[in-house]
DNA sequence: GACGCGTGGCT
DNA sequence: TAGCCAAGCGT
């Protein structure tokens, strides 16, 4: 039987490579007694699901600098915080992160519990995130398995079983490499390691502690790993969008609804986005049709999305939607697809 | 367990 | 280019 590979070879990896990331507390300054605030762990993780390191840091600056505390967010604005959001996508994370910082407010008197199965009954705080805020933010022998930590588990046991079958075995495995201590450190130590070594394809094996007991590095197998089960081809669906401007400036808006596609966001009235969409216009007006169309990919289907746009008179009341003010509209508050409507229709 | 849910970078 | 992928969660 082969070794298990070492938490502390891993460790000893991490005090010399640990990435420098505004929501990371050093392991030399861990070690030397400093705690990380869980409110920043708790968003830096919030934020970081299914979403890169790179995309995340200016809105995890943007968020802490105006609301530094959990209470500060909880008493936040919906519409303040949707609009910070915007353009990171999957939005009900900003609507359950509003909604976990007035529960841990409310009924937590603004500090956030310390352990798994607690944070696990927080809006938004799935097994991931609540092993990761435990072991990250308080220590507890918890163990992450994320999309990182699922890759290095299918190489170092060289286990070719499809994913997301194959989740509770890398999860016993992951949970046999836990050491007792440092485990915010080993937590942080293994994602770093699947980010930056053990890499989705050319891993650079060469560079890893633990290639010495990788069982994929041995076969030679590591970049076929992990397997997954085959995805559905994303279908494309056709849309209009009404972009109406007052001739003071300002443009009509509407609230999309809470739950579903950019819930809670800001977009352009129009029509739902299927096969051959032909709404009613929001407003009477003289409708003109741009040249281009708005082209956006969600994550399980393509749109093509027709711009319409017009120039109405001040007393013109909107049948849909609400007009903004030209000193209240920010483009940086859409939702990206509704960026590029914008986009199109601001230049022609 | 399967599906809905964004976006941008990389190959 | 078109698909793959990123510190997943809620239903």
């Amino acid at each position: 039987m082969r070794d298990l590979p070492k938490a502390s070879d891993l460790l000893d990896w991490y005090d010399r490579h640990a990435r420098d990331l505004p929501w990371r507390v050093p392991p030399a300054a861990r070690l030397a007694g400093v705690a990380p605030d869980p409110y920043r762990v708790w968003m830096s993780e919030i934020m970081l699901q299914q979403t890169t390191v790179v995309a995340v840091k200016s809105y995890f600056e943007a968020f802490t600098a105006r609301w530094p505390t959990v209470i500060d967010l909880a008493n936040a604005a919906d519409e303040d915080v949707m609009a910070a959001w915007a353009g990171l996508g999957y939005y009900a994370r900003a609507r359950n992160l509003l909604k976990c910082a007035r529960v841990v407010t409310s009924d937590f008197d603004g500090t956030f519990p310390n352990d798994h199965d607690t944070l696990l009954t927080l809006p938004g705080i799935g097994p991931y995130t609540a092993a990761a805020i435990a072991s990250i933010a308080f220590d507890q022998p918890e163990t992450v398995l994320d999309g990182n930590v699922e890759r290095v588990m299918a190489r170092i046991f060289d286990d070719h079983t499809p994913l997301p079958k194959a989740k509770p075995v890398f999860h016993d495995y992951a949970a046999q490499l836990t050491p007792e201590l440092r485990t915010g450190d080993y937590a942080q130590a293994v994602m770093d390691l699947g980010a930056t070594i053990c890499t989705p394809k050319n891993p650079a094996c060469g560079l890893c502690p633990w290639r010495g007991s990788c069982a994929a590095w041995t076969a030679g197998t590591a970049a076929e790993l992990p397997k997954k089960a085959q995805k559905k081809r994303k279908p494309t669906r056709f849309g209009i969008a009404y972009l109406a401007r007052r001739v003071d400036g300002a443009w009509l808006l509407e609230r999309r609804p809470d739950k579903g596609l950019l819930g809670g966001m800001l977009g352009w009235p129009g029509s739902d986005w299927n096969e051959a969409p032909s709404p009613a216009p929001p407003i009477r007006a003289e409708w003109k049709e741009l040249n281009a169309e708005a082209r956006h990919t969600f994550t399980h289907f393509h749109l093509r999305l027709k711009v319409l746009t017009a120039l109405v008179p001040m007393d013109r009341k909107p049948d849909q939607g609400m007009f903004v003010e030209p000193g209240e509209f920010n483009r940086d508050d859409l939702p990206t697809v509704m960026r590029k409507a914008y986009d199109l229709a601001s230049k022609g």
